[in-house]
Parts: structure tokens; C-alpha cells; sequence
DNA sequence: GTTGCGGCTGTATAT
DNA sequence: CAGCCGCAAC
């Protein structure tokens, strides 16, 4: 991957080089001549530039140019020749930012120095680590690494190996549970008692087991990459002070997201200088759930002790609108470390909030809206489509807005969805090119034995594996000796000689340095008949497979050898295809941190969708928090507009479901909002709260409420005092209504606020289908029709 | 050994 | 509603 340009850069980095001093001396001019990287720097930002020996703190709320402060910092320390370049660690957590840092810190030092920091996400940084290492945890430096669907199927054979019903305890659930501890840096020997009972009594068991399989397999996973490095920094004192003193000064980016491992990962790095310096924000911590501890933050000042706070509270990115809704919002948690953002920026569009009928409605009213905001609009000068942002909780919310753009040929790009490499085939050829590099692939092997059909179902795959486990040996080894041993016959064994044959001739080339690792791969797919198995495939997907494999021969370019793409692929998890289309961006809240539009529509604020039932139930109020600084992160990704929005019916598993408005909702501060009333479905004012509430069902109201003491927001307090109170609230002028379920019959005339008149076809509980006038055939539910006789009493 | 159908289940968030 | 898994027929 790009986050090493010198594969050596260790061994640089240990043996300082005659170009140092020079440098250094460059540096030092440098830095007393001018400084262009501090210019433009606020007090704050300067200071946390400028204390560069010891821990720091910067505590760098949304907006407030924490990235700009800390490139700057890595200038700062290299200019003035306090570090080389690669006495510099900067680690980030994803592949993004350490990109877009590496981007700004070039851009700072232009040729000035020479050489590159190390900057990467923890991952990448500790697989180059690992590799150099891997002999101290029982591994080769060329271990593979395994992802989530590889894992999934190792796991799933070592459960049923122990006779455990995987539909009852299904592998998923070990797999987050090994990942969980791993994320707590706990070796099998190191689980407490109480977790390795969980999982039928089993977790600890075939968690050993499974680092196990994992060692014979020569592999790891996510998890083990950072595992590993700790336990090899505990072991071994001299590989740690190795490092120590290589990496001099150290910055950590996003700190509030650092799971227990990369903490103590990081706090042996910096044990002997203490030159760290962390940046984070404990309102956007999002990453509980993947085992991110808040705590890392908030004890950093005990952790490190003497440590220098700096926080960064001018906010340069949004309106002071945008600013003060988002500040209202994230008030209501407990227990922040405490910022006060504030702008120069006055005025601007207020946050707007408007309700729909349905997600469908939703989606098509910001589709017409991106579209007009495209030649500009009352409250927006005209602004380009990748200026726009759609942000939701879920990926599934992306749907509904992917068939509407879609539908009206609006061009989008969704990001972090369903990735490039995750693909079928690109997997599948990835099998092939790992069995290539490493022939003891086990689970590359079974994937593709049988892909294309060779006729080795599972009988077959049973032999070879019997075979290969008897004689200790990889399935590859093994289906060569139970050819030998004659102990398939047929079809089977003509195919699977084939094969063994090709992956030998692969291999080889692989190995020959006149044969580009480009052809390899072309001749692998060729040969293997796999390229074939998709040219003969009549099914309408076929086509765009193909053109992915092509695609994924095309990326080999961008690599010396397989070897290194494999790597580059097992690490990369985002898929930015540089395409240069303007297109408006779809992505999950997580996604987006770290990232700003002028415009951001954050659809899907309901109750239980946005903050997430499972999410609080899960967690409790610690849950709710954490969904209420996503939506926190959500206002501040906006710069001068920002849309939430909610729907007051939404299809879940294919049924129609109703939900309220999201608490958080309630908590935006009114003088910071515009709610808009779009013509047509909500028109009327009188009583409209009341309205809605009685059209939801008063009684789904208390039921839910009972269900859990979570229900105790200011927000949802308000609603039942609305709801109790009946006089006219002053509610928001938004409304949904419905008059209360009642019984129709076939051929009865009804009306619906959204369809008109129609006739009454079938009636299946409270499930209608009716045929109208206008609007053709819909199944809709009981509460949102009325007789059409009483349509007039209803106010639309 | 392969393919096709029907029933069941289940939803987050990601390196 | 959709994807996955298991089962039954080819």
C-alpha cells in the first residue's frame, strides 16, 4: 500500500544516512528564514504546533482545523530540523485521512525535505511491523491476511468440528466476540474467566483453537495485526526499544476512537520519550461498538502525566446556525470533556427540518431539491453535485434514495457501500492470485477447487482434506498426494491435476522475473477457466463481472508484485473510484466523519432508525449517547446547509411501519431551525400534534414507553405531555394524518391523503389493497384511509 | 454433483 | 423484501 513509498525505510530509519545532516542543516535554515506552514494559525493552533516535546492533548472540536494543526506540527518538526522524516509517526485510522494528511504535509514541506514521515492507519503500520517480526508469534513474514468471509467459514468449521449447532450459536457472533477481545488486547491465555464462558460455554475454548488454526495457516486477522505487535512489544524489550527509538515524536489522529489495543500499542511506543501528541474529540467518539474506549481520552492527562492541553474551539467550517444546533443537540450527553465552539461566521440558512409522509416522499422531495439547488435556489447560490452530501445511520437508507436518483437520472456515488473487493469474483480471483504467492492457503484453496466446476464437490474436497491433514500437510500438498494415491478417480481427478498443474506453472512464473506478476494473473483467470465460467454465464450480471475482473488486472499496474497488492487489498478498505463526474455522495454517518459539504441532508431522523432501537437497547444511555454524537458529527459535516429530515411511515422488511420523529428532534434549539412545510400533505396548522399522535395510536405510544426507562429525553417527555395535554400545543406545524383504524370493506369508497378516492379491492387485516382513481393499484395500510364519505371532515 | 425452489430469518455502524 | 440455507429432484 502507498503508506510506504521505501520498503526499507526501517532499516533507513536505523541507520541514519549521510543526507541527514545536510538536511537537518536545511531544515534549521528553513525554519529560521519563514515558516509559511504557521501562518494563518491561530493562538490555539500555534501552541499545539509549537509544544513539541511531551504529551499533548489537542482537544479539537468539529471544524476547528485539527488536521491543519497537526501537518502543520510534522512541518514544524521538520523544518526545524528536530526530526528526519522518518523519525516521525502519524497514525490515523483510515486510510483517508492518512492519504489526505500525507497530501497536506507534502504540500507544506514541498522538496524541502526529503523523505517521507510515517504516516499510515494503525493497521497498515503494524503490518509492515508485523511482518519484520512474525517469526515471535509463530508466523512467516509473508502470513496472509485473512477478511471477515474467511474468518467467518475457519470459525464455522471449528464449530461444527465441535459439535455445536452453528444455527443456534452462529459464527458471526464468535467472529464480533473474538474481535471484541482482541480489541481489549486479550490473548486466549490472558480471557477473563467471565467472557470465556460466553458463547455456550465455548468462547475461550475456540478462541485458542482458533489462533491456532490461524498459526498453522500462516495467517492473521484484523485483529491479530495490532494483537500481535503488543504481545511481541511486552515480550521482547529489545524489539520494543527498537522502535522507541526510531519513532521519536508521535501523533495520533482521531484518538478519541482508539480501541484498548492500539492504546497500549501506542503507550509502549511512547513509554520512554513521551513525545506524543493526540488529537481527538470526545463528542465524536462513534466507535464504542467496535471497542473504542472514550476513557483513552478522558484519563489522557493521568496517562501521561505532565501533559499540555490545547483545545481548538474556533470552528471554521460552518454557520453559526449549523454550529448552534449541533451544540444544542450534543448538550444533552453527560460526562464531555467540555469544548465551546464558537464562529466568526454570522448569520446563514438556519438547520432546516421538514417531515415527510413516507421515505419514498422523502426521498423524492430531496432529489427535486438537489436538482434546484444545482441552479440555486432562494437560500443557496447554485453549487455543484459533490458538494452535496446524503448522510444516513444505516446503509439500507441508501436504497430508497438510489432507486429515486436513479429513477431521474441524478448522478450519485455512494460511498463505503458494497465494496469493490467484497465482490464475488474479485474474491474469487483474489483466491487464485493467493494461492499463487502462497500455496498453503487453505481457505483460498477451498474457495476455488470447485470454481469453475471441476466436479470436486464436497466428497471430493473431504478426500483432499482427510488426506492432507493426515499427512500434516496444506489441502494444496494434500490433493497432489491423494492423486497419487490414486484416491480419486474420473472426471475429478483429470480436473483437479489441472489444476494442481496450472497453480505449479503460476506459481513459477510468479517467481520468474521476466514474466510481469500481470500476466501471471491474466494467465491464471485464463487457464483456470475462470474468465470462461463467466463468458458462458447467460445471467445479466455476467457482463459487469467481467468487466470488474478487468478491472481488478488493470489495479496489478499500480503494484510491483501480487504479493504487495494482496496486501494493499486485505488493508484497503475504501473504494474511491476517481471518477470525475460530479456526483452527489451517499454515505453512512460513520463514513462521513472527517469529512465536510457546503450542503448535507440528513434524512431518516426517526425514533428507533436514528438513534437505533438495537443501539439502545444494547447499550442503554451509553447507546444513546453515542447515537446522539453521531448526530453531532452529522449537523457539523455541513457548511452552509444542513437538512434533517423524517418520515412518518417507512418500509421495514418489506412491511410498512410507522415511527415517530427522532428525539434529537426536540433537542435542535428552535431559534436555530427553519421547519418547512412542503404544499400538499401537511397544509393545515390547527391541532396538528395531537393529530399525529392520534393517528400513530396512543396506545403503540405507551407500550413502547413501558418497554424501557431509555424513554426519558427531554423530547419524548414532551411528547407525552402533548399527548396528555389536550389543548393546543405549540407544536411544529407538521403533521401526519390518519384518523384512527377502522374496519373497511371490499368496494367501499375510501380516500387517502396521499393517492385520492379509490374502491376497496381486498382487505387482509389491517392491509388494504385498493385500486385509485388516480393512482392505480397500492396496498396501504388501515389507518391512512378514511371512508370517503368523511373526507370532508378531515382538513387536507 | 448440480440446480432450483421454498421457507425462514433478520438489519447498524468498519479497519 | 431479500439473501441465505437446506432440501429435493435432475
Amino acid at each position: 500500500m502507498s503508506t510506504f513509498n521505501d520498503e526499507d525505510a526501517f532499516e533507513a530509519a536505523a541507520a541514519p544516512q549521510g543526507g541527514s545532516l545536510s538536511q537537518r542543516a536545511m531544515g534549521a535554515a528553513l525554519g529560521a528564514r519563514a515558516a509559511p506552514y504557521l501562518d494563518g494559525l491561530n493562538p490555539a493552533q500555534r501552541e499545539a504546533v509549537e509544544t513539541l516535546d511531551g504529551p499533548v492533548l489537542m482537544l479539537a472540536g468539529a471544524g476547528t482545523g485539527k488536521t491543519k494543526a497537526l501537518t502543520a506540527r510534522i512541518a514544524h518538526l521538520l523544518t526545524t530540523g528536530r526530526a528526519r522524516p522518518n523519525e516521525v509517526l502519524a497514525v490515523t485510522f483510515t486510510n483517508k485521512a492518512a492519504r489526505e494528511m500525507k497530501n497536506r504535509v507534502g504540500t507544506l514541506l514541498g522538496e524541502a525535505v526529503e523523505g517521507v514521515p510515517w504516516l499510515g492507519t494503525f493497521h497498515s503500520i503494524c503490518v509492515k511491523q508485523l511482518r519484520r517480526h512474525a517469526e515471535l508469534v509463530g508466523l512467516k513474514s509473508n502470513f496472509t491476511i485473512l477478511d471477515t468471509d474467511d474468518q467467518i467459514r475457519l470459525l464455522k468449521q471449528l464449530i461444527v468440528a465441535e459439535g455445536v449447532d452453528d444455527k443456534r450459536w452462529p459464527a458471526r457472533m464468535l467472529a464480533g466476540l473474538i474481535d471484541s477481545w482482541k480489541n481489549r488486547a486479550w490473548t486466549p491465555d490472558a480471557l477473563p474467566a467471565s467472557e470465556a464462558g460466553d458463547y455456550n460455554n465455548l468462547g475461550g475454548k475456540l478462541y485458542a483453537q482458533y489462533q491456532d488454526r490461524l498459526r498453522t495457516l500462516n495467517a492473521c486477522d484484523f485483529g491479530d495485526l495490532l494483537l500481535h505487535m503488543v504481545t511481541i512489544f511486552q515480550t521482547h524489550p529489545d524489539v520494543l526499544e527498537q522502535y522507541q527509538r526510531w519513532f521519536r515524536y508521535i501523533m495520533v489522529d482521531e484518538y478519541q476512537d482508539t480501541n484498548v489495543a492500539q492504546y497500549m500499542w501506542l503507550r509502549l511506543l511512547a513509554a520512554s520519550h513521551k513525545n506524543i501528541c493526540c488529537v481527538g474529540d470526545d463528542d465524536q467518539s462513534i466507535y464504542g461498538w467496535r471497542g473504542a474506549e472514550v476513557g483513552n481520552i478522558l484519563r489522557f492527562e493521568k496517562d501521561f502525566e505532565g501533559a499540555k492541553i490545547v483545545k481548538l474551539e474556533q470552528n471554521y467550517r460552518s454557520t453559526e446556525h449549523i454550529l448552534g444546533a449541533a451544540s444544542g443537540v450534543i448538550a444533552g450527553n453527560t460526562g464531555r470533556l467540555g469544548k465551546t465552539l464558537f464562529t466568526e461566521a454570522k448569520g446563514g440558512e438556519k438547520v432546516r427540518l421538514i417531515g415527510h409522509w413516507d421515505g419514498e416522499e422523502e426521498a423524492r422531495w430531496m432529489g427535486d431539491e438537489i436538482e434546484a439547488m444545482q441552479t440555486g435556489t432562494r437560500r443557496m447560490d447554485p453549487i455543484g453535485l459533490d458538494q452535496i452530501a446524503i448522510l444516513v445511520r444505516a446503509s439500507h437508507q441508501m436504497r430508497s434514495f438510489e432507486d429515486r436518483f436513479l429513477s431521474i437520472g441524478l448522478p450519485y456515488r455512494v460511498i463505503g457501500g458494497p465494496r469493490f473487493y467484497e465482490r464475488l469474483e474479485i474474491r474469487d480471483a483474489m483466491a487464485y492470485f493467493r494461492l499463487i504467492t502462497s500455496p498453503a492457503d487453505d481457505l483460498a484453496f477451498e474457495r476455488i477447487v470447485n470454481t469453475p466446476k471441476r466436479g470436486l464437490g464436497d466428497k471430493a474436497v473431504q478426500k483432499i482434506q482427510t488426506m492432507a491433514r493426515s499427512n500434516g500437510v496444506s489441502l494444496r500438498d494434500g490433493a497432489r498426494l491423494l492423486l497419487e494415491a490414486k484416491g480419486l478417480g474420473g472426471k475429478g481427478a483429470v480436473e483437479l491435476a489441472k489444476l494442481l498443474d496450472g497453480l505449479d506453472r503460476w506459481s513459477a512464473s510468479a517467481r520468474n522475473d521476466s514474466v510481469s506478476h500481470i500476466e501471471v494473473a491474466e494467465m491464471a483467470l485464463e487457464e483456470s477457466g475462470y474468465t470462461e465460467m463467466w463468458q458462458n454465464d447467460k445471467t445479466p450480471e455476467a457482463p459487469g463481472r467481467l468487466d470488474n475482473l478487468k478491472e481488478l488486472v488493470k489495479a496489478l499496474e499500480q503494484f510491483e508484485n501480487l504479493q504487495g497488492f494482496l496486501e494493499h487489498i486485505a488493508l484497503v478498505m475504501d473504494n474511491d473510484s476517481e471518477d470525475a463526474t460530479e456526483k452527489v455522495s451517499i454515505m453512512t454517518l460513520h463514513a462521513a466523519k472527517g469529512l465536510e459539504f457546503p450542503a448535507v441532508f440528513l434524512p431518516g431522523w426517526e425514533d428507533g432508525l436514528f438513534p437505533s432501537q438495537r443501539s439502545m437497547d444494547e447499550s442503554g444511555v451509553k447507546g444513546l449517547e453515542e447515537e446522539r454524537r453521531l448526530a453531532y458529527v452529522g449537523i457539523t459535516r455541513a457548511e452552509k446547509l444542513c437538512t434533517i429530515s423524517f418520515a412518518g411511515n417507512r418500509r421495514v422488511y418489506g412491511q410498512w411501519q410507522n415511527a415517530l420523529p427522532s428525539r434529537f428532534v426536540d433537542e435542535l434549539p428552535e431559534r436555530h431551525v427553519d421547519v418547512l412545510t412542503p404544499p400538499g400533505i401537511y397544509g393545515h396548522q390547527a391541532g396538528s400534534a395531537n393529530d399525529m399522535l392520534d393517528a400513530l395510536g396512543g396506545s403503540d405510544l405507551h407500550e413502547a414507553a413501558a418497554k424501557a426507562n431509555v424513554y426519558n429525553s427531554p423530547g419524548w417527555r414532551r411528547l407525552q405531555e402533548r399527548q396528555s395535554s389536550r389543548g393546543a400545543p405549540k407544536a411544529r406545524n407538521m403533521t401526519i394524518d390518519a384518523q384512527a383504524v377502522s374496519a373497511f370493506t371490499v368496494g367501499e369508497r375510501v380516500f387517502h391523503q396521499k393517492f385520492g378516492y379509490g374502491e376497496v379491492m381486498a382487505v387482509d387485516g389491517d392491509k388494504l389493497d385498493v385500486s385509485f382513481d388516480k393512482s392505480g393499484d397500492k396496498k396501504v395500510i388501515g389507518k391512512f384511509l378514511v371512508a370517503a364519505d368523511s373526507a370532508g371532515d378531515v382538513p387536507f
